[in-house]
RNA sequence: GCCCCCGUAGCUCAGGGGAUAGAGCAAAGGUUUCCUAAACCUUGUGCCGCAGGUUCGAAUCCUGCCGGGGGCACCA
């Protein structure tokens, strides 16, 4: 028995005492249940007599005691206790807990998938650099949390898109040009350009490939290497995203938007929503009207487009392509878009409440031997997700990455990430996961075949195998949440407490026979429970998007 | 000035209204004749920033203050 049949239990027992006549509630469709700190509290409880006291009039503990006597009807419920100001306390018979174990086995990588999403096309932004330089540590958070936020998502049921806006237009890739071919001509960049040693680099590499390209014609040599420039530079980030585990699904191209006339179709039908109007020569958008400070400029005096004409367009495309939802992952320092991107929705005739999530995410800082490190080798000043991969490595660093709520300021320890122990939680729960793979191999050097041998949950008495059990329990209910909440660091803070109580079985639990001990049903058991670990954590893991090893 | 985030053990941080607030690290000690000791066990630590409020119940929700970080554009 899971948590959640516990649950409807309790509510169909609820339903009875109504139905009774014994006290008048509307009956809950689910209520809480709390694997209590305190094990005198039982395998499972509920404080639901408590809240539906005030409601019905009558005290939380006489609630208690006609649900508790229900309750003990249940089969593979072999305790109800009613405690304290009117908690439920239940302990469940080893049999029904552990049955689990073989759903578990038999589900495979489906286990913990749920339909809660099912049926929301949702559309996940994240990233989304100017092609200009390589991804910093800020992007980096945002490549692990954002497809980590996907992976969760879709565990839920819905259907999700990842996708990296390009902001390949405008002045800053003219800059990017300028400093590139200054560098390909031995001078320093502009003083607004690009400064660090990848600037040299690129340019170094576009005239080995492109021979003649400094003879050209100024002004065509400048766009020549803008656009060389970005190609490479985009090329770049695409293949060290690819390496960090994270695939977009959809680069989307500001030039595109306005190539295919994206944008004007875009103001016109804010303009017949009635949002946009026109003042000192420039066209605005009357966001204010929907919560942003003020209204915002969709075309300059000058008759130019302003980014935030694009973004406009961009969120209608997004809406135009079938996506009910689109979320925004963005950097602190971006948080000033938040309104605006709501009243753009809301400009857009759409209710911002249902299509426009934005989430924030703090600052991310490197410590190195006490030290915070500033200096990175291909960029200056700035640190690189490839600095941080070639540190710690990807698991360890999108690991750590995921681990943390996204709205707290992150430092990462690389001395505590390449560590190999406690300390570094990562390690902790891949070697959970190897450690299980070790006993299973060994048991088919032994020639044991437990999926072919009856499965006896019943024999899955220890105190530790019960904790194991009731945290494999938890698993669906965790990535339903992460998915829900946005929180996908819910996943690795699952698998740590997953590893502890793994950890403490094994040490306590002999797994396989001793070399004089006959094959005993225990032995198989222990071996199912094994496996259902191994699963739970593989599967957790790959919604982190980082490695399960067999070995370490 | 206005807006967003944070404040929990010596350190780094978990804790989406429930019982006695938790992990790791750091400190000290212990556990392996056979399944991976990258593990496990034992020992100590708290005005949950402050003050009010809501509630049967608040670290958690609301308001105000204090302290720290970030942000305000016809920039991109």
């Amino acid at each position: 028995m899971t948590p959640e049949l516990l649950g409807q239990a309790v509510c169909a027992a609820i339903a009875d005492v109504v139905a009774a006549g014994n006290i008048n509630v509307p009956v809950p469709d689910d209520v809480v249940i709390d694997r209590p700190k305190v094990r005198e509290h039982g395998d499972y409880a509920t404080p639901v007599a408590l809240t539906l006291a005030k409601t019905a009039g009558v005290s939380p503990r006489t609630i208690a005691e006609a649900l508790a006597q229900r309750l003990r009807l249940v089969p593979g419920v072999i305790e109800v206790e009613v405690a304290g100001p009117g908690f439920l306390n239940f302990r469940l018979s080893a049999a029904t807990q552990g049955e689990l174990a073989g759903q578990i086995v038999e589900s495979g990588s489906r286990y913990g998938h749920g339909q809660s999403l099912t049926g929301l096309r949702i559309n996940v932004e994240f990233i989304s650099a100017n092609p200009t330089g390589p991804l910093h540590l800020g992007h980096t958070r945002w490549a692990a949390v954002g497809d980590a936020i996907a992976r969760v998502l879709t565990a839920a049921g819905a259907t999700c898109a990842r996708e990296f806006y390009v902001n390949d237009r405008g002045v800053q890739m003219d800059r990017f040009g300028a400093s590139v071919m200054a560098a390909a001509h031995g001078k320093p960049a502009p003083e607004d350009g690009y400064h660090g040693a990848y600037i040299v680099d690129l340019a170094a590499n576009i005239v080995a490939e492109m021979p003649g390209i400094r003879d050209v014609p100024s002004d065509e040599q400048l766009i020549a290497f803008r656009e060389a420039a970005y190609e490479r530079q985009l090329a770049q980030q695409q293949r060290v995203l690819e390496l960090f585990g994270t695939h977009f699904d959809v680069w989307a191209s500001e030039r595109a938007l306005h190539d295919s006339g994206a944008v004007p179709r875009a103001l016109q039908t804010l303009r017949e929503q009635g949002h946009v109007y026109d003042l000192d020569g420039a066209v605005w958008l009357r966001t204010s009207a929907f919560g942003d400070d003020k209204d915002r400029v969709l075309v300059k005096a000058n008759g130019e487009l302003t980014y935030f004409a694009s973004d406009t367009a961009y969120y209608l495309d997004k809406r135009n392509r079938g996506f009910d939802r689109v979320i925004y992952l963005l950097g602190a320092d971006h948080h000033g878009y938040v309104n605006r991107l709501r009243a753009v929705a809301a400009c857009a005739g759409d209710t911002p409440a249902d299509s426009v999530e934005v989430l924030i995410g703090q600052l991310v800082k490197m410590m190195k031997s006490g030290e915070e490190v500033r200096l990175s080798k291909r960029a200056g000043n700035i640190i690189t997700l490839e600095d941080l991969v070639d540190e710690v490595g990807v698991d360890a660093a999108r690991y750590s990455l995921i681990r943390y709520p996204v709205d707290s300021p992150l430092t990462l320890d690389l001395d505590a990430l390449v560590q190999r122990t406690n300390d570094n939680p990562v390690y902790y729960v891949q070697y959970a996961h190897a450690r299980i793979c070790s006993v299973l191999r060994n048991a088919e050097g032994l020639a044991i075949n437990w999926p072919g041998q009856g499965y006896d949950a019943a024999l899955l008495t220890d105190e530790r195998e019960g904790e194991l059990l009731r945290a494999l329990a938890e698993f669906p209910a965790v990535v339903a949440t992460a998915a829900e909440l946005r929180e996908p660091h819910r996943i690795p803070r699952y698998l740590e407490q997953l590893a502890t109580a793994y950890h403490r079985f094994y040490d306590g639990c002999r797994v396989l026979p001793r070399t004089d001990e006959a094959l005993t049903g225990e032995h198989i058991a222990r071996l199912w429970l094994c496996a259902a670990t191994r699963q739970v954590l593989a599967n957790g893991l790959e919604l982190c998007g980082v490695s399960a090893p067999e070995r370490m």
